[in-house]
DNA sequence: GTCAAAATGTACCAAATGGTTAATTTGTCA
DNA sequence: TGACAAATTAACCATTTGGTACATTTTGAC
């Protein structure tokens, strides 16, 4: 209505960061709300500031824009993980520290959740071709090797327990909360899924990890 | 190229239950494969022994016959589990046979798996519909509290365990064995994912749920 | 100021896709 | 046996969808 289009010249400015980074976020929402499929072009263009021509001159087809968004999601997920101070700690709080960190980051991420349940739909297709993103991801293992390292040398630990394996159980619970939260919770009910559920799910969670890892108290055996 | 295309009279028979049935496995396999969004009618059609008349027929639309795949997948869950015979034994031997047969059935059918998790994309939008798959899910949980009620009552299991949070624990690792084995096993290597690696996480599994239902068995306190 | 390269807008397109129309055959039962 | 409903075939269609052609504008270097 109010669009200065009595102006006989069209007038814009470049800004090709502002754009890119615009229909990225765009297209992340698009992608995680709908996966990959489901996911229009068009439907992410009329969100975006910019034009559809944009979306094709950045980032050539929608399967490259999904890399990218895919790529981006990850590199999030590992920097915040980065910031975590988790060497100062004890084994066991570090541990402990780190499952409410990734319950946390998983739930107030849904979008990178959905993101990668759409990618494993897909087997992975995309992931694979991606350069970047499987570097980003020896972090989090070799972090957790040190504080298993370190718990099995204080005698904390069971001297068996596997930095991937732990790995495994702590996405799983973290993962699953949040990408079958909608069947679960319309089968068995939200009780989980409210604010008071969810702080006691993570309390048991972080429970059930520090009991699994935990070396035997008693000398029995 | 031998089809009976001489003959002047198209011949066939009617066999409405078959067609049925048809439709239906296919189009399991192609949801299961692509998701909804990424599945096509046309496509399933193709691997069908009848037209792509018959699904609308028989099914009317694509999402209507969604329903149907997803319903029948979790009808054949919940058949599998009503036959285990877990009343007859003790409580926790109970529950690690379930986390058994559980762990064991969505890694052997992960059509199942990718279907649910193409349905929470969706946020849930078809199985809202369902009128038959909420009543299955009853099961699972009821059988549950049987198993804990007699474990607290035995002393075996802390008092405050819950059957929905335990079934929550369950589905977490079950599902997400499968449904994110794609990216996992690319991002962290694929030995969990070895048939060795799947028996030796499936002991984890068992040994980690079985420390966390269990009494404290020290006095301490 | 000129000019080429980068950035953007507009209009358009071919293929894919979910769904339908119309006609034909098969089975059933009075 | 013939009429009528159920089952099935084959061709067709409107819309959506990812992607492109082409013109135009902005920017920065010289």
């Amino acid at each position: 209505m109010t669009n200065q289009k009595s102006k006989s010249k069209p007038h814009w400015r470049q800004d090709p960061e502002t754009v890119k980074v615009d229909i990225l976020e765009i297209a992340t929402s698009g992608f995680a709300e709908h996966g990959f499929a489901g996911a229009r072009i068009d439907e992410i263009v009329g969100r975006t500031k910019t034009s559809k021509r944009m979306i094709y001159y950045y980032f050539g087809n929608k399967d490259q824009l999904y890399l990218r968004v895919l790529e981006e999601a990850y590199l999030k997920l590992r920097n915040a993980e980065r910031q975590l101070k988790l060497d100062e700690l004890a084994p066991m709080d570090a541990i402990e520290q780190l499952i409410d960190f990734s319950f946390e980051y998983h739930r107030n991420h849904p979008e990178y959740v959905r993101l990668i349940a759409s990618e494993n739909i897909r087997k992975g297709s995309h992931i694979n071709q991606s350069g970047t993103i499987p570097d980003l991801n020896n972090q989090i293992i070799s972090h957790l090797q040190r504080i298993c390292r370190s718990g099995i040398d204080q005698g904390l630990f069971r001297t068996d327990v596997n930095a991937v394996e732990l790995h495994w159980m702590i996405s799983a619970f973290s993962v699953f909360n949040v990408s079958n939260a909608a069947t679960f919770s319309h089968l068995h009910g939200d009780a989980l899924f409210t604010d008071s559920g969810q702080a006691s799910l993570r309390e048991m969670i972080k429970s059930t990890i520090a009991k699994a890892v935990a070396a035997n108290q008693t000398s029995l055996e």
